[in-house]
DNA sequence: CCGACAACCTGTGAGC
DNA sequence: TGCTCACAGGTTGTCG
């Protein structure tokens, strides 16, 4: 499901419920995700505090303090991954792999593919290597078109998964890099290295409007749970290009093109994206 | 270093 | 209706 404006979206979700909050506990009912889930994590997680409620890329960080061990618990939502809050003793259902059970409610993961991850990052230790080799936050004042342009010399893969590449840029998923590569009118196949200077400036302009964009989009229906159900995929209202294959463009009604790249589906105008 | 690809899982929808 | 296949929003590891 998640990209960096669900998790996003997620986060301010969760922090009003969670900040400030104790946990009693956790129940863990899978052996693993992605990685082992935390053996322990109910005894590390009881009696815990939540200080902060922060986002790196697309996992999420809850700082805990006094309990056993000050750390964070980090999630990652994978491609199936939500968190919802359920009443104390609900019945789980299929996927629900772990409850973190706080005095009022009970904070749920779900995760029928399995590709989240769930760890414990205690404070004072080396940062998870997950965490340690990803790059920048698109939305900080370090991502500019000036500085993708320098990161993308000798990259001759196309742009669009070189956007994907999480050791450069964090956050961006299949979708918005195609939302925001036609928002900025170039080629998701045009390799990265023959794209100009000026052209990386719009591209950069045009991934913060995408993503800020569907940020407002998802957090004004944020109530009582944490997460957009995805279903079709964009919980934007609509996206331009993406999942709309054979459909007309809607700023030159040429017909939107699907081709695969990486194994994945990409969308584009080839008329409007060069 | 770079890029292409398989792998990790399950659910869903299309087509027969 | 039921089966099979292709595909799905992420990321890592391997290989050339």
């Amino acid at each position: 499901m998640p990209e960096l404006p669900e998790v996003e979206v997620c986060r301010r979700g969760l922090q009003p419920e969670v900040l400030g909050e104790r946990m009693l506990g956790a129940i863990v009912r899978a052996p693993r995700l992605r990685l082992p889930l935390p053996a322990t994590l109910g005894d590390t997680l009881a009696g815990q505090q939540v200080v902060a409620v922060r986002r790196r890329g697309k996992y999420l960080l809850l700082d805990c303090r006094g309990g056993v061990e000050d750390g964070a618990l980090i999630i990652h939502l994978g491609m199936s991954g939500s968190l919802r809050f359920v009443a104390t003793g609900a019945p789980p259902g299929n996927h629900d792999h772990v409850d973190l059970l706080f005095a009022r409610q009970v904070l749920r993961l779900a995760d029928p593919r399995r590709f989240g991850v769930v760890i414990w990052q205690p404070v004072g230790a080396p940062l998870h290597p997950l965490l340690a080799v990803l790059g920048v936050e698109p939305l900080a004042d370090e991502f500019t078109g000036d500085w993708l342009f320098a990161a993308t010399r000798g990259r001759t893969a196309p742009i669009k998964p070189v956007l994907m590449d999480s050791h450069l840029v964090v956050g961006i998923g299949n979708i918005y890099a195609a939302e925001s590569l036609f928002r900025a009118g170039i080629s998701p196949l045009r390799a990265a290295n023959r794209i100009s200077r000026e052209r990386y400036r719009r591209l950069v302009a045009a991934i913060r409007e995408t993503l800020a964009d569907a940020i407002a989009a998802g957090g004004s229906s944020i109530r009582d749970y944490v997460h957009s159900d995805g279903g079709a995929g964009c919980f934007q209202v609509d996206c331009a290009v993406y999942g709309r294959a054979g459909e007309p463009c809607r700023r030159c009604g040429g017909v939107v093109r699907q081709v695969r790249q990486g194994g994945r589906s990409t969308f584009h105008c080839p008329s409007c994206q060069h």
